[in-house]
DNA sequence: GCGTAGACCGAG
DNA sequence: TCGGTCTACGCC
């Protein structure tokens, strides 16, 4: 009898642990799902450990003290993760103060969590499998059965029925599902020839990643410098090595960027894995690296968690990008599990970017990483100019004069523009012209946003909508809709620019799978005059016949109500500059403000990261902000709003009464969603300095509360946006 | 996360 | 007394 230690399903701090079930069989099963009985369910759970015993069920019950079930059914064939992974899984759990079973799930695709899964996507073929050799066969049937025999498994449509039918009658074959496999097409163009050589920079950058006895380098290196070049030729070293690579890029477009550039050279053994992939493609890709088929994994967030072996190097892109970090539970930093990955694996880690994290700059600063930049572009191709506009003087309050000159200019040239939404601080929320009224989802204590598409109102979290008809306080009809998206300036443009071609990015407009890419090749292949988008163009992309950017909002950028406000508009303006003038052409960027003044705006004209850095982290440690502390939120949840209050008041006592050093909370407060779905929620916010120590804090606090169901303690460790 | 038992509640 | 709703408990 084997005894199985196993982790159920739902993701809940009072079901973080193991439960005992039964096993007849005598097969390795540690690391597949076993559907099993729990509490009067059939629920998915994920086996940790086993262990044999010689005693019977009425035995075992008797020395345990309670009623054992069996395991309905092994699910899986071979373990979904190997020990590595498994490992990394607790290390979340424990960092990240979230329950076990929450990390192996996000590490695994659809398809392969251990969660009960509606309707899965994998789809089947109707295919035959050896079974042994017969006896009176016609010729026909031994040369199918040799067939079949020789490939294990084949798929009905690529045999004749009928003979197949008679080696199934005659017991040689049997009929089997066969799970269909979609392969995810690279398109090859701008390949990367296989002796690309380096120019001078990039080979000194090349060379400092081999060479240094740190763990992890920080490439600092300005846009259009040159790091995928660096990144392409580190991925074939290792690859040569007989190591695998993984490349993270901050957003979807970019991995099929990047790919198309490595195909030729990684050819099948390249992967990529990104949410815009189907579930079937996801386990494909994720199955052909598990294999060992795949040496080099393109991808986004999650493909940190790549089962690939022999892992030689980590490189991410754009590593400040908040997109590393995921904002739900386990709320995980992708460097940190970078990190971790490559101590197991004693593989390096590149951070990449233009203008990385200040957490970044001062690991840098202090030694910890092996700090290497690029100065300049390749080719010795200028950056582009910056030129701040003062609207303060303006008459239109979206286009300036100057702005709409150069625009037409560039249409003339037959160059393309593109134009940057900030949609930072921004909601499209609906005010009520007459009384000021805002539209809110009662539910959720949300602005509602507003769809021209459908007249409809509908809420971010609840998913709830409604025509939008009369004002509920006053009954007026006129509404002003407030924050500029990009799809009025999308309009706009069209109107003033009548005869242009323009196309709006957002995530909006390449929701559709695959519709990113056919974007970027519109406008690579010329047949867009106008991009209109959010960050989303401001990011890596590489086109080479645009010479003119134009940021239209930035103030409610720098004036966001959040410390990382200027870090985060600084890194946003680089990275959309950094679109114009990849080519010959010398690129132009025009920054719109109401603050011309602005300490940011000057560097970011001077190019001068450095001089911001130093003055930001001034003001970081001055006010005991990260990277100089960290912060966590505790995040209180309860449906009955005074309790909830009085526990968080409770909470903060017990906390301050620990006497901790360089610990202090602050709050209770309101997060930025007060309510969803009826269910309420407070913040407390912690300041510390010792991570372990501090964890161990959060740890114990989640513990001592578990009995109480009333209200729902998350811990969330250095997020990336305020709560 | 959720099924279950037992508490609680109002109509007759 | 009975059906319906609410909530604490604990799941192996």
């Amino acid at each position: 009898m084997q005894i199985a230690s196993v982790v159920i399903e739902y993701s809940d701090d009072r079901l973080d642990k193991t439960f005992d079930y039964l096993y007849l069989g005598d097969e390795n099963i540690i690391g597949k799902r076993v559907s099993v009985i729990f509490n009067h369910r059939e629920v998915i759970g994920y086996v940790l450990d086993t262990s044999f015993s010689d005693l019977s069920k009425e035995e075992l019950e008797e020395e345990y003290g309670f009623k054992l079930n069996f395991i309905n059914k092994v699910i899986d064939n071979e373990a979904l993760i190997n020990e590595e992974l498994l490992d990394v899984a607790s290390y979340m759990s424990y960092k990240y103060v979230s329950p076990l079973i929450a990390c192996l799930q996000v590490m695994l695709p659809k398809t392969l969590k251990p969660k009960t899964v509606k309707g899965s996507k994998i789809k089947y073929l109707l295919g035959y499998r050896y079974l042994n050799d017969g006896e009176n066969l016609t010729v026909k049937q031994r040369e199918l059965l040799g067939f079949i025999k020789e490939k294990k498994e084949v798929l009905a449509k690529d045999v004749n029925a009928g003979i197949a039918n008679a080696l199934v009658a005659k017991g040689c074959i049997k009929k089997v599902d066969i799970e269909q496999f979609r392969r995810v097409s690279i398109s090859d163009n701008k390949e990367y020839s296989k002796d690309l050589v380096l120019n001078d920079d990039q080979q000194k950058a090349f060379d400092s990643v081999i060479n240094t006895d740190k763990r992890c380098s920080l490439l600092e290196g300005v846009t259009g410098s040159g790091k995928s070049e660096v990144y392409f030729t580190l991925a074939k070293h290792f690859y040569n090595k007989g190591e695998s690579v993984i490349l993270l890029v901050p957003e979807i477009i970019l991995t099929s960027q990047i790919a198309a550039r490595f195909k030729g050279y990684f050819k099948d053994e390249l992967a990529l894995l990104h949410s815009s992939l189907s579930e079937g493609e996801k386990y494909d890709e994720y199955r052909r690296i598990k294999n060992g088929d795949v040496k080099v994994v393109i991808g986004t967030r999650s493909a940190i968690f790549a089962p690939l072996s022999k892992l030689g190097l980590i490189i991410i892109d754009e590593e400040h990008s908040e997109s590393y970090k995921q904002e739900s539970t386990p709320c995980y930093d992708t460097l940190d599990i970078a990190l971790y990955r490559a101590n197991y694996n004693n593989a390096k880690v590149l951070l990449g970017s233009a203008t990385p994290s200040l957490e970044s700059k001062i690991r840098a600063m202090k030694g910890e990483y092996n700090q290497i930049y690029l100065r300049t572009r390749v080719n010795n191709k200028k950056l582009p100019e910056v030129k701040i506009v003062d609207m303060n003087k303006e008459e239109d309050e979206l286009f300036s004069n100057e702005l709409k000159l150069l625009i037409q200019d560039r249409l003339n040239k037959k160059e393309q523009v593109i134009i940057l939404i900030n949609r930072r601080g921004y909601s499209p929320y609906v005010r009520c012209k007459k009384c000021g009224y805002i539209f809110k989802c009662s539910n959720c204590d949300v602005s509602e946003n507003y769809h021209k598409i459908d007249n409809k109102l509908k809420c971010h979290y609840c998913g709830s909508e409604r025509v939008l008809d009369k004002c509920p306080e006053c009954g007026s009809g006129f509404f002003d809709k407030t924050g500029v998206g990009s799809q009025r300036i999308e309009e706009l443009v069209k109107e003033l620019y009548k005869e242009a071609r323009v196309l709006r990015m957002d995530l909006d407009t390449t929701k559709g799978k695959d519709s990113h890419l056919k974007y970027v090749e519109m406008i690579r292949n010329n047949e867009v005059d106008i991009v209109v988008g959010t960050q989303m163009v401001a990011k890596g992309l590489d086109f080479p016949n645009v010479t003119l950017v134009a940021v239209l909002n930035i103030d409610s950028s720098l004036n966001a109500s959040d410390y990382r406000a200027k870090e985060r508009a600084y890194q946003l303006l680089v990275q959309v500059l950094g679109r114009a003038g990849r080519s010959e052409k010398e690129g132009l960027a025009l920054i719109q403000t109401h603050n011309k003044d602005n300490d940011v705006l000057k560097e970011v004209c001077e190019y001068n990261y450095d001089l911001f850095c130093n003055k930001e982290l001034a003001y970081r440690k001055r006010m005991e902000y990260p990277p100089f502390r960290n912060i966590a939120y505790i995040l209180l949840s309860g449906k009955d709003y005074s309790e909830l209050y009085k526990f968080a008041k409770e909470s903060k006592l017990y906390l301050e009464n620990l006497n901790e050093v360089n610990f202090t909370t602050l709050g209770p407060s309101s997060p930025y969603i007060s309510k969803i779905n009826g269910v309420h929620r407070l913040k407390l916010m912690v300041k510390f300095r010792d991570i372990k120590r501090s964890i161990k804090i959060f740890k114990e606090f989640k513990e001592k509360n578990l009995k109480n169901n009333r209200v729902k303690i998350t811990i969330i460790v250095n997020p990336s946006n305020d709560i």
